[in-house]
DNA sequence: TATGAATGAGCCTTCATTCAT
DNA sequence: CATGAATGAAGGCTCATTCAT
């Protein structure tokens, strides 16, 4: 991967989190990021090849999380570490994760494979917890965790830390 | 209101909750409504006019819930009507709150005021019921509004019902 | 003709002559005249019709003019009235003017009937005045009368007396 | 400047001087052109910009002529220039010097310097030349010359030596 | 590898004109 | 006579994509 082609994954990713994947020109990608507007195509062949470039690169960290997580063989550990993941990600992260979810909105989904993964290791969790509604239950935490990841990332509270604590108590982890 | 024009609002409004607002077409909207493109401009002035127009005949509906809620003196039951809110909208009303939630992606963000109404008044139940933290609490409540928004919109779980019990249960309403 | 159909011809000259014929909407004439945008077309047909109907209005007066002309027996008095007109003409005719010098520079040339008649004349006038090349001095004053009706129409010279003064002098009439 | 942007600007002109900015259509222009209609917009951004490339380009002549004019130090000399200027301009002036005189009837004036500058210099010409009003005989002299430049525009007449030849005795040059 | 001129389809919008009322 | 909703062709402009260099 050259040092162009990196910038232009990084400033796509910025513009297509921002505006939005359709209101993205290609042409203001490669003006940002100072290259030619054909580089782009030679590159990624199209505007949907460059957006599936991005998915994978960053579905490395999340793979990297996920495996981070079955390191914890406690399911309270577990839990918490899931719990916890929206009010830590990465900086540098926060524009893959704005372009994930801006994404779930438009019509020919780009991979729901995520909350799926989540689902099910949150069913395992709450079936080891012995919990009545596994299920239900592990459904509505997919829920809070797309909540809490909206409010991060929409509106950035300044109590986060206290949302978290507020959480945490509620599922005594 | 004739009803080509309520036609195109409802067309509309379908094509931008499915495929997002920069992504449709208003020659696509015109022709799934039976009508000339000329007339969306002659009666919205705009695309965006359009999404206006939209917002606000949706906006109404909002207006009746928020009121609805106010009816309720008792701060239990009223925080047990904001629980079930997200689990109960009129089928009706999917597409506004798909193209509500997809807006909010989008930088330029559209009003941003129902959350700041929503979280006011979970701000004043959670104080009225003596909660330790009260700000967090409300702040997460709406995070979890949110994510069981974005679970019935995008996701349509079963279990729903069952989610809904367990969330009751833990606020204990 | 009917008090609308007067009020669109008003509108419709002074927006020819201050935008141009191509570049004024008709829907902004009915506006402005307060008439629906059938109505136009209804009375004039189309908006070449319009225009053509404001032609043959203003043409009447200028027919006057021309009548008014041939009263006088004297070529200097003759000579003198021409040379005068485009210093008097009156302000209500400002915009007739503006939209025929104006009508001049687009190909199909409405009408250059005007400057034929008015170079006739001045020959006649040259010829009983035994200029040595009166074809060119009617071709020179036709333009100078241009000239000054530019000058009148567009720039609208404070000293425009004085102007007329040195030209009457020039001519020695 | 590209062969394609040249071919451009030249059929622009053209068409612009013949039909009037207003009436000519970008696509139009395109066609006669060989190119596509969006590589207008990749060089001169807007319709605008490409008018206001070609009145640039045009100026420069303009220019050209003034800063000649200036090297005649007898104002009789620079009087005599100036009358004959309408009468000679380089045929692939033209359609340049119809585009001017038809904007000029726009509203939204595009420069009115032209006619300020050659008043200035004619004032001081009449100044050094003891005429009894100077400032009437300036102004009188530029209508003069809009109106043989319209005469030689719109009507090229065959005489126009003889015009001149009648133009320059009167003026004792 | 990299450029940027060039394309053409499609977008939002305007406008002259028609027609049911 | 008069309205104004409705049309459809065309207008200016954008954009993803291609290609000669």
């Amino acid at each position: 991967m050259t040092e162009k082609q990196e910038r232009i994954l990084t400033v796509a990713l910025e513009l297509f989190a921002q505006q939005g994947y359709a209101a993205t020109a290609t042409s203001r990608i490669a003006r940002e990021a100072g290259v030619s507007e054909g580089l782009i195509f030679r590159h990624f062949e199209s505007k949907e090849g460059l957006l599936k470039a991005i998915l994978e690169y960053g579905n490395k960290e999340v793979n990297t999380f996920n495996s981070r997580l079955s390191t914890y063989t406690d399911p309270r550990a577990r839990l918490r570490a899931i719990l916890e993941a929206p009010f830590y990600f990465e900086p540098q992260q926060y524009h893959f994760w704005r372009l994930i979810y801006s994404l779930k909105w438009q019509m020919e989904t780009y991979d729901n494979s995520m909350s799926t993964t989540i689902k099910e290791a949150l069913l395992e969790i709450f079936e080891q917890l012995a919990y009545p509604d596994p299920n239900a239950e592990a459904e509505l935490l997919v829920a809070i965790i797309d909540g809490t990841m909206m409010a991060m990332l929409l509106r950035q509270p300044e109590n986060a830390r206290d949302m978290l604590a507020v959480l945490v108590q509620k599922y005594g982890v």
